[in-house]
DNA sequence: TAGTGTGAAGTCTTTCACAGCA
DNA sequence: TGCTGTGAAAGACTTCACACTA
């Protein structure tokens, strides 16, 4: 029986997401050759400030050494750890329109452990069909299949009308977490991230000082 | 001389996210047929409490009814101009790759006047291609088209390497806001909003609360 | 009566600033 | 000297709670 880590103080979420992107820069600079990062040369990099950086590292635990700065390797680790991407994780992906296909095979997400093992569609035209080495499976066979495959995440891409339905069933059948790409929002029990293309561009656009046209 | 509306107090971050939530859902209401809304029943539908969205409402200078609520045609309309849609944008799309492709054809951008009118991409092999109604263009055309299409915003689906030289030429052929999808950060003057789907991925991996196996 | 609008309180997050350490 | 770790202050956002009103 795995027990897994649990921090005693939660962390914030504004937190979390820069973890995000310290993961992506430390590892960049490991490869890079580096050993050890200042929390002012990650600031520098990331347009984030180094007493926020020290404060997020700190929640994670993360000791750094008084002018040195974190040592990369230690740093990768727990913040992998802490994101939960210190292991691979089965994926499904519901909806194989085009959000999917290009969800599909997107490198990235193989390269952090999310693995897409399972793809399914309500379309009779694509079911069956091979996209990307993956087979469009029917949505009948979701609960078979999402139990099979061991599959702890899921990627919502459907039309907004079949988004409720569809993470209706991925809960009921034991999914965890839920990437919702539908434009509208979910109500089930486990975690679900939004990514909503619209309110994406409205926000941007809200942002935009007009200027007099000239 | 067209000078824009702006508002003397400036509007938290968090609340614009909201209102987007709050246009589709009011949208959606007046096409139901209703008149008006009350900050309770928005927030049952959404999840937000009414407290918030009437002190989100506040911010926008929209006044509702005591006893009665909100009239939907009123608040969907100051929605809009806060948010920038009340009126079509040109649209540029950098990268004809499989999230270009996703991105060119998604309804929803034409249904809130985000329209994209060009397409560039640097591969020869692409260039000249017309997928989904779009001629892709090559990036030597950029400061060109951008120009005579009149183009205000652009969204970035460029792989990481190429985006920050994409965005700096963006930058300086006038485009005023940046939708970016390559997975790192842009160091240009004009805002920009990320949409970083490996690190809603990690978000939403974090979240999960790990159980012992079975 | 059913709902708004908003001071005041509370909570969460960021920044400051500096003692202390390698 | 260069950088961490962190109290304390500041700031941003949310919630409470209730006077008010159509």
């Amino acid at each position: 029986m795995r027990i897994a880590y649990r921090l005693l103080v939660s962390i914030p979420l504004p937190t979390v997401r820069r973890l995000s992107l310290y993961l992506r820069e430390a590892e960049a600079m490991l490869a890079g050759g580096m050993r050890t990062v200042s929390s002012s040369s990650l600031s520098d990099r990331l347009g984030v400030t180094d007493a926020q950086i020290r404060r997020d590292l700190g929640y994670l635990g993360v000791r750094g050494r008084p002018g040195i700065g974190y040592r990369l390797s230690g740093l990768i680790k727990r913040l992998r750890s802490t994101l939960g991407v210190d292991r691979s994780r089965n994926v499904a992906l519901i909806g194989a329109g085009r959000i999917g296909r290009a969800l599909m095979a997107y490198p990235s997400f193989a390269a952090r452990g999310f693995r897409i093992v399972a793809v399914f569609d309500v379309d009779r035209a694509l079911v069956g069909a091979s996209i990307d080495g993956h087979v469009v499976q029917p949505l009948a066979k979701l609960d078979e299949l999402i139990e099979e495959a061991l599959i702890e995440m899921a990627i919502i891409a459907v039309p907004a009308e079949a988004a409720q339905e569809v993470a209706t069933r991925l809960e009921s059948c034991g999914v965890s977490a839920l990437l919702n790409f539908a434009p509208c929002r979910l109500s089930v029990q486990v975690p679900v991230v939004d990514v909503d293309l619209v309110s994406s561009l409205e926000e941007l656009a809200s942002m935009v000082t007009e200027v007099p046209d000239h």
